[in-house]
DNA sequence: TTGTATGCGTTATCAT
DNA sequence: ATGATAACGCATACAA
């Protein structure tokens, strides 16, 4: 009796074709075996329209080519466009991904990576903030953004150099005084290197330039305080602004406009990560994060099995893009 | 001997507490077990930190607990927070979710349904532009934005009832002569649900109205060259736009702006989706389509093992929303 | 109530 | 080169 309605197995294509069942697996997994048995093997698998089960093979093989993605959310472009390049990478190398959005709660990533502790997954790649997840060795795992100790590479975007580049766009263009505006000083390390960059950049260039750094939790407005703080005579003492997101860079240009100052006439402003509008239009001047690379170099970084060493921090080249949000055309 | 670094099964657990496997497996799974031999096994798998393996489990019983979800991408805004919804749902129901990225390659998708086809998923959940897919019985399928044929369910937004209030909208806030502006004439039938109820709205209203409809693959430009033809003495001939989507809307109020046309003093525009950009602010006025409610009737139409017989359409309600593209100062 | 044994679909190790 | 068979980790029908 044919079991009915039920997917085919091996066993069936065997029957089917004749042969046995390690001669179909040898046929299906492209081992050596003989032009005629091959033949009518594939016409069987054809023929029932087989595929390999792989929830069996992953039992038997301990491998499930199965890939975690641990991300706050999908909303936020930046994070969408992760989950997507990522997505790409590893259907290329003919894996599956695991989306596990996170909100960010600490319990739900613990939760995520103790499924992947136990073989349900071959690996992780994980964008996350907290400092307290434990991942025991020999899970692999690849950090985003956030180095998670010297066991696991992390993977992020030349945030010094960024920071510098942003530095030397203004200075570049004019600027006589600039400030950098930056939220979440404990939160961690990578935005501290975008202003360890631009303070380098801005006394490289003989730049004056002056900080706002929120703790976590102050509303932003404290951003509003320092502008206002900082204007005299009507005018505002900086004629750059340099953000740590384009988020901020968003609030802050919605500060200058009720402030009534211009953009970019009377103060240029330069955010950090390339996202864009809808429309494809940046919402400002920006450094770029090379998004489709930091999610090859992850998966690659991931999959690679005869790497003897995997790197700590794999730090991937930025690039400038004017947003409108700057004069360009003044110089250069 | 102990088998060193591997995840610790069920086996290992019987043994630890000295139990028989079945036994194991009856306290994992909350069936009835002596009190002394649970506690006892308990103890033992929070000793050895043992989990089950959901590939040997998904194998024995041929659950998966896993839904693929189909979508073009993730960097788009409306189809990231798609994902994001539909992640949490099937997460709030200890269901895990393969993203599956499709860019809209029928390739893509048809490769993906195959996987799903011999249960290696529970289901699919899709938003797929493809007529041609072919999903066999028994998968269960649920649709997003686009009919499948009546064995599949469609989850969408009312659309219908969304173009109606476009319309109802534009007259209230004392719009004389409005226009309707949709791209894609033929690739699905929801934008023309959009385009009726628009047509509806403004009949009930005595609304005069226009459309300009572009087939697949024009330029927008062609959106240009409408307006364009429809200035007189210096003035539009519309003071409403209606956009199929809040991409056009945005594409327009850039053509607009060129035609030196303010908006909405000049021209009030709607557009549809409810897409917001970076900052939290809609694009424009526009008609919000319920995301969180479309991810989780889809996930409750997928799993819903018990129901006799499955809706072929859901339509969920929409809502208006300003985004500083209306008049709403004016009236009401 | 508890233990034993079988099979889910594969792969891999053997004989043949 | 090909075929039989054990094992992967688990759930369950059945025996004790």
């Amino acid at each position: 009796m044919n079991k009915v309605n039920s997917t085919p197995t091996m066993k069936d294509v065997a029957a089917e074709a004749g042969v046995a069942l390690g001669t179909v697996s040898k046929v299906v997994n492209g081992l050596p075996v003989g032009d005629t048995y091959k033949t009518r093997v594939e016409e069987a698998i054809k023929k029932l329209n087989y595929q390999v089960n792989s929830y069996a093979q992953g039992l038997k093989l301990q491998k499930t080519r199965t890939v975690a993605f641990l991300i706050p959310n999908t909303k936020e472009p930046f994070y969408g466009a992760l989950a997507y390049y990522i997505n790409i990478a590893l259907l290329k190398r003919k894996y599956r991904m695991l989306l596990c959005s996170t909100d960010s709660d600490m319990g739900q990533e613990q939760e995520y990576i103790k499924m992947a502790q136990n073989n349900k997954v071959d690996g992780i790649i994980g964008l996350t903030y907290n400092p307290d997840l434990v991942i025991e060795e020999g899970t692999p795992f690849v950090a985003i953004d956030r180095s998670m100790g010297s066991k696991i590479p992390c993977v992020a975007s030349d945030n010094f150099a960024g920071g510098q580049l942003a530095a030397e766009k203004l200075a570049d263009l004019g600027c006589r005084k600039v400030a950098f505006l930056r939220t979440g000083a404990s939160l961690n390390n990578e935005p501290n290197k975008r202003r360890s960059g631009f303070e380098n950049g801005c006394l490289s260039r003989n730049l004056p330039y002056e900080m706002k750094i929120l703790n976590d939790g102050d509303p932003y407005q404290e951003f509003d305080d320092f502008l206002i703080s900082h204007m005299k005579d009507g005018k505002l003492e900086f004629d750059g602004l340099f953000c740590v997101t384009d988020g901020i860079a968003y609030y802050i240009m919605k500060v200058l406009r009720r402030m009534k100052l211009r953009v970019p006439e009377d103060v240029q402003v330069i955010g950090f990560d390339g996202v864009k509008n809808v429309g494809g239009d940046y919402i400002c001047s920006t450094i770029v994060q090379p998004v489709p690379e930091i999610a090859e170099m992850c998966v690659e970084l991931l999959l690679q099995e005869n790497m003897p060493v995997k790197p700590p921090l794999v730090c991937l080249p930025v690039t400038y893009a004017c947003g409108g949000t700057t004069l360009e055309h003044m110089k250069e």
